[in-house]
DNA sequence: CTTTTTTAATTAGGCGCCTAATTGTCAGCC
DNA sequence: GGCTGACAATTAGGCGCCTAATTAAAAAAG
């Protein structure tokens, strides 16, 4: 998540001081914002340092991932241990699903298409469609990789214990909550909508 | 923060059902990984947002972020409400602040010269040096910007109390201490670091 | 049936980030 | 003096992400 956040965060005391020349800086409410950027991208660091070593990178594990989510119940009814549809994938619902654009999609599967991970097919009912499904290499590379990357996300987290671990979760999620509600882009103000 | 995270998490029993094929799985460590980065990103990408209606991103914001806090108090004795030292900074400087490379900071400095942001200057004293000065322009934008970026923060963070902000901080703190220590830079003996 | 709209995927072009290699400068040592 | 190593900044090339424009095909409207 390289997003450029400070390495070493101000303290407490100088975002107490810089609010002072701020009226609009709530110290505490930065506190929290740089420091859930600031974990946010060390811990993307660590993960994605290990996608590295195997010649991927975050994006394009999460596509083989989704992949392997949904191709792993082909056949079976169900979808319990995987909570997605069976069968390939198309583009749009990878990307809808990995949270990117459409184009963006298209350049994560040229890569893996390339490197023979995946492979692009053609639906006889649809030809818009370009069902992307996982070749043999890519579902090895993904069960070799996962063990590690479990084991490093035990890890990273092994300092809280459950209940840490849930109040973690509950505070994230209210934060998430708020956040969402001003994605869409210009409701930047509080409470006012000056729209046309 | 674009890295891919998926739009919709797993939900819990989701992972229960998954940590039956992978022994290695911790479905709660896994929970808090995925919602963290699912948060931080979304928090991103509502502070991006609004650096993009001023033509900046959280990169450019972040440099001119520095080089305001440094300037502030040139000619002052001391740095109480910026924690940096006063006067312009080098490309290296400014690229271990913000936790990029020095490549990484080369560019930056670039569109923001173009754009008329930032100035390169030349040190007599070490002709490798071009340290980087805010131009008024820059120090205009970063002014005008401030005051609704610290109301975003504000208001993402509005759903939580003195409480839980005190309980995220600690806890975030827990983690990046532990991602910290699988950095591999760090993660190796004797602290030493051989990047460049 | 033909035209228009919608939709899937891609292309084109830009920025931010990286690593590796290069250029220019300083500093130490013969 | 001249050589050598360390260091600042940059360049070159790659990937991931974006938006806007394009192409092709299906669906809807006349």
């Amino acid at each position: 998540m390289p997003f450029l956040m400070l390495k070493d965060l101000p303290r407490y005391e100088c975002l107490l001081e810089a609010a002072k020349k701020f009226p609009d800086l709530d110290p505490s409410a930065a506190e929290v914002f740089l420091n859930l950027l600031r974990t946010g991208d060390e811990v993307f660091r660590v993960v994605e340092n290990n996608f590295t070593k195997h010649g991927l990178s975050q994006g394009r594990f999460g596509v083989l991932m989704l992949l392997a989510r949904s191709s792993r119940t082909e056949g079976e009814g169900k979808s319990e241990a995987t909570c997605l549809p069976p069968g390939p994938l198309t583009p749009a619902e990878l990307a809808d699903a990995a949270g990117v654009t459409r184009a963006t999609m298209t350049g994560l599967i040229d890569t893996l298409e390339r490197d023979g991970f995946v492979k692009r097919e053609s639906d006889p009912a649809d030809r818009r469609m370009m069902p992307v499904k996982l070749t043999p290499k890519g579902r090895k590379l993904i069960e070799d990789i996962l063990p590690g990357h479990f084991r490093i996300i035990s890890a990273v987290m092994g300092s809280l214990n459950e209940t840490e671990r849930k109040t973690m979760v509950r505070l994230l999620n209210k934060i998430l909550q708020q956040a969402s509600g001003l994605t869409p882009s210009e409701a930047a103000h509080s409470g006012h909508d000056h729209r046309n």
